[in-house]
This record gives structure tokens, sequence and C-alpha cells, in this order.
DNA sequence: GATCTATTGATAAAAGGTAATCAGTATCAA
DNA sequence: TTGATACTGATTACCTTTTATCAATAGATC
């Protein structure tokens, strides 16, 4: 049988974050727009939740090349992201053209998954 | 003034590599095959050599999320990667379907670079 | 061959991100 | 309210990858 869960405080503020959040966000950002709600927030607790909250499928996990994960809700079906070279935040694109992707494997392998990724500029760093 | 440089077997052997490989290779890998032509390489060899190559434009990087860099010869123009799930290898790709990849960037938003991974089975592990 | 010094290999140590520890706190059922 | 215990926060430990250190080795030039 499972851990009975509590609610409290620090998990509530966490997932607020990540509620209202578009794009997906290092942990160090979620405990930093948290702290603002539950000054007393500790890292180790951020780490902690999003554990939890990827275990049960509430959020799940980003993964820019060369960059520590980011996590955001899972809610928000297939999509890929762009990542702005200036400000370095990560923004989620609505569409996606998978179709063709599965003929840019070689003969006899199969494509399971995919993963599109943008590089440049966002609108704000451009300003 | 630049510094002057040496041709040694260790460096030979890890171009060598580089050479006859087609997918990226992790410094570990790296070692692994240059080793067989000079027993005594060390890793940080490999990767001072890398460094250099890199430098020197001989050689690129290429990331997997989650994963560590690995690196490969950089004459070998665009293209993209498919990563087996299985074995773990990563092969290169020919063709690149960039085409209609800038749309997908909500407006306002300069797309500079992308990258594109398929994930699966490759060929040999899938018989 | 002799000399200079770039390079090497073994090792230690750094860096970054994440997980473990543990005493104290707070939740929730009774 | 009380009690059992899940949760928290501070800190330390950890893990993996990469870099720094340094004495010894080995290219390149004369």
């Amino acid at each position: 049988m499972s851990i009975e869960r509590r609610t409290t405080r620090q998990k509530e503020a966490i997932k607020a974050v990540l509620e209202e959040q578009d794009g997906p966000l290092l942990p160090d950002d979620i405990h930093r727009l948290a702290i603002k709600v539950v000054p007393s927030l500790g890292i180790a607790t951020v780490y902690r939740s999003l554990k939890n909250l990827q275990a049960e499928g509430q959020v799940c996990c980003v993964e820019i090349p060369g960059q520590a994960p980011r996590y955001e809700r899972s809610d928000k079906g297939h999509h890929h992201h762009f990542h702005c070279r200036d400000c370095g935040q990560v923004f989620d694109l609505q569409k996606c053209v998978a179709g063709g992707l599965k003929n840019l494997a070689p003969p006899g392998f199969e494509v399971i998954d995919h993963e599109i990724i943008l590089y440049g500029t966002c609108k704000a760093c451009l300003s």
C-alpha cells in the first residue's frame, strides 16, 4: 500500500507555481517563485515534491541538451520547446510538425518518439 | 602567437577513431577505442585533445538531453541524430526536414537554430 | 645525441545537480 | 486536544563528468 499523503503549504505553493507557468521550469526557478508564498521553503522540498509529482504523473521532465532538467505540468499534450539563447528561458511551442519525421531514420530503424528544440531569441529579448 | 603543436601517437589515435566513426562518441567511447592503438592512453588526454580539436573546428559537440556530451567530426554538414533506447548508441540521420520548423515559433520570436532527435530502436537491436 | 618544452598519465580535486540524514514541525484522524 | 507519523529545512554526502596538478616522457630542432 502507498504512503499516506498530507497536504502542506509547501506542496501547494510548488504546484501553484507549476500551474500558472507556461514553459518548463528549473527546480531553482520553482524554488525562487514558490518562496514568495512560503518564505521558509527549502530547495530539498522542491526536489522531493517534483519527484512525487512526477511519480503521480502530474508533472513531467523537459530536458534541453547541456542543461539541467526542467519540469512542467503533464496535462499540456504533445508539444516542443523554444530555448532563448539570450535570457535562457524555455517556451512551449503550440504546433508540432512530426509528419515526415519517421522518414528521417535509416531503413530498419523503429522511431518511437522524437524531440524538437528551436533555438533563438525570444520576443522580449528582441525588443 | 599560438602554442607550438606536436604530433603524438595519442592525438593521432584519437583523431583516427573520430575519423572512422559514423555517429558521435562519448569521451569514454573514444578512450576505449583509441586505447587499442595506444594502450597507455589516459582519459585526461582524451578530454584535452577533444578540447583542442573543438577549438580548431575539427570536432563538434553533440548533446542528447540528459546525457553527457558526445563528439564527432565537424565536416559532416547539417544533420540530426537517432538515439537507440536499447543500446544507447547514437546514429547520424541523413536528411533534415527543417522546412516549416520556423513557423513553429510564436510570432515575434527569431529562430536561429534547431535540434531534432529521434528516439527508438536501432536495426541491430530490433533483430 | 643534446636540449627545450609540449605532451602525457595518474591522481586529486572541482563543479553542478541531486539525494540522504535527522531533529524538529505540522497535518490529520480519533 | 492528543498522538502517530508524514513532512520540512539545513546540511552533508554523493555521483558523474570534467579540469588542474605535476613529475616524467617524448617530439622537434639544431
